[in-house]
RNA sequence: CGGGGCGUAGCGCAGUCUGGUAGCGCAUCUGCUUUGGGAGCAGAGGGUCGCGUGUUCGAAUCACGCCGCCCCGACCA
């Protein structure tokens, strides 16, 4: 992408209302224009990303068995009358009346309505286990949205359900889950750790939320520190072998929010082991039972002919939040340092003097042959001055700069510059690209 | 929902107390010079001062009402 002809509106200025530093430089780099408190408007950079993290969640949704489905964001107030959550939920649910005076809503999660396309289409203990997700817009209508984007009313999420014919089964499928989460979030940068959380309005006897820890982190946190260094499984993962491995060596370990926080049980670690920090939840996962099942009468035939109540859970990953809890673990003063899976670009390209055929075609050939090797290159072609340039490129974050000046050109050598280390080198033109092209970065 | 604050050019702000031609910096446009870390000089464009009603010869400024946004708290993916 020529600079020259896209559309990145950047701020030099921070805008007052924005107080955190992902929100500050979310605006700043042009990812997201607020249109109403807690509404966004995704800017190119931004839905890029945007885009990236959505992607890396559906991959590992996919992994872990979960088939993708997509709802609508409106619903039918009757089927939330069926769950009887429609008065228990209160104002956060943005209620709606249709030209016939129909009550609808726009949905805050999916429960009522995945339950109902299921019982509707399964009738069978052989089409179990299932799982749907979906990648939906939700509105949640906060009294006090805040931390743009991260809280904000309109968010993306990914929400999956799960149905099984046992509590067993059940439990399995919230395994798989747990898992894949510690997948995504590791293949965007963040080091997560699962915490054993209150199961609140949604309900049911088991509940983990995941959180990356973070200095300007929403709430407390405390856990055992072996838990954030711990490996992932890779992706040969076998999702229908042992799970339940992996989970425990995790649950074993003390974690836990402050709501749940255990003091004593704490101060019991070894001094070196106890971590208190901030952190900001990205996923949540529930198992709850027959709680929708029942209400709604979601039932299949059981092996030996008699319905039986399906056993459910769900399971949230916060997908437009995830881009603010990203920044806020990978940044500096100069601005956002993307992780190379979610980075809107691969590789930034500078023309230190544009309108110098020197450096314009060394420019234009690597451009084309990063291109061709399937790398996303912002080429900056503009007229701005140099300083500018690389301003522009540090606060929007591409990982890798590749600087073209007049001096090096004639002599025949490109600038190359990690955001994140501030490291540089300087190497020949062939040498950048089959660097780059190997996707050895 | 309780408490506090703010709405003046794209962004950051002054002007409001004490009514009298709407300003500054950055950004934008033009020209010249400059060119490896947000340049200099000269010139230019851009504003229903959040909206409405009232007071007044005259309102960004005073009064009343409304709307929007932000912060702290309670609440939440």
């Amino acid at each position: 992408m020529r600079l020259s002809r896209y559309y990145m509106p950047l701020m030099r200025e921070t805008p007052a209302e924005a107080q955190i530093v992902s929100h500050r430089l979310m605006l700043r780099a042009g990812l997201i224009r607020q249109m109403s408190a807690g509404i966004y408007a995704w800017l190119p950079l931004g839905k890029r990303v945007l885009a990236k993290i959505e992607q890396i969640v559906r991959e590992e949704q996919n992994r872990a068995g979960a088939v993708e489905v997509l709802m609508p964001t409106i619903q039918s107030a009757d089927l939330w009358r069926e769950s009887g959550r429609y008065d228990a939920y209160g104002a956060e649910m943005l209620r709606i009346k249709d030209r016939h005076d129909r009550e609808m809503l726009y949905g805050p999660t999916n429960e009522e309505m995945i339950t109902d396309i299921f019982r509707s289409t399964v009738k069978s203990y052989r089409q179990l286990p299932l799982n749907l997700y979906h990648i939906q817009w939700k509105f949640r209508d906060e009294v006090r949205p805040r931390f743009g984007i991260m809280r904000g009313r309109e968010f993306l999420m990914k929400d999956a359900y799960s149905f099984d014919l046992s509590a067993e089964d059940a439990r399995k499928s919230y395994r798989k889950m747990f898992i894949a989460y510690l997948r995504t979030f590791a293949r965007m940068g963040l080091k997560s750790v699962p915490m054993r959380a209150d199961t609140g309005p949604i309900g049911g006897d088991l509940s983990h939320e995941f959180i990356i820890l973070a200095e300007t982190g929403e709430s407390q946190v405390f856990c055992h520190r072996d838990l954030i260094e711990m490996p992932v499984p890779g992706e040969d993962f076998d999702f229908d072998g042992d799970t339940e491995s992996v989970v425990n060596q995790r649950t074993s370990l003390y974690a836990a929010t402050e709501e749940m926080h255990n003091a004593e049980a704490f101060a019991a670690l070894p001094d070196d082991k106890q971590v208190s920090a901030r952190g900001i939840e990205v996923g949540h996962i529930f198992y709850f039972g027959t709680k929708y099942s029942k209400a709604m009468g979601a039932k299949v035939a059981g092996p030996d002919g008699t319905d039986v109540t399906v056993e459910m859970g769900s399971y949230g990953v916060g997908v437009s939040r995830l881009m603010g809890a990203i920044i806020e673990a990978n940044h500096d003063e100069n601005g956002i340092i993307w992780p190379d899976s979610v980075a809107p670009f691969d590789v930034g390209l500078i023309d230190l003097k544009p309108g110098d055929p020197v450096t314009g075609e060394l420019c234009a050939r690597i451009y084309r042959d990063l291109t061709q090797a399937k790398l996303d290159v912002l080429y900056d072609d503009t007229e701005e001055r140099t300083g500018a340039k690389f301003a522009s490129m540090d606060l929007i974050g591409v990982p890798w700069q590749i600087i073209v000046g007049p001096k090096g050109a004639t002599k025949g050598v490109v600038e190359i510059k990690n955001r994140r280390t501030g490291e540089r080198a300087e190497m020949t033109p062939e040498a950048a690209i089959a660097r780059f092209a190997a996707k050895d970065m």
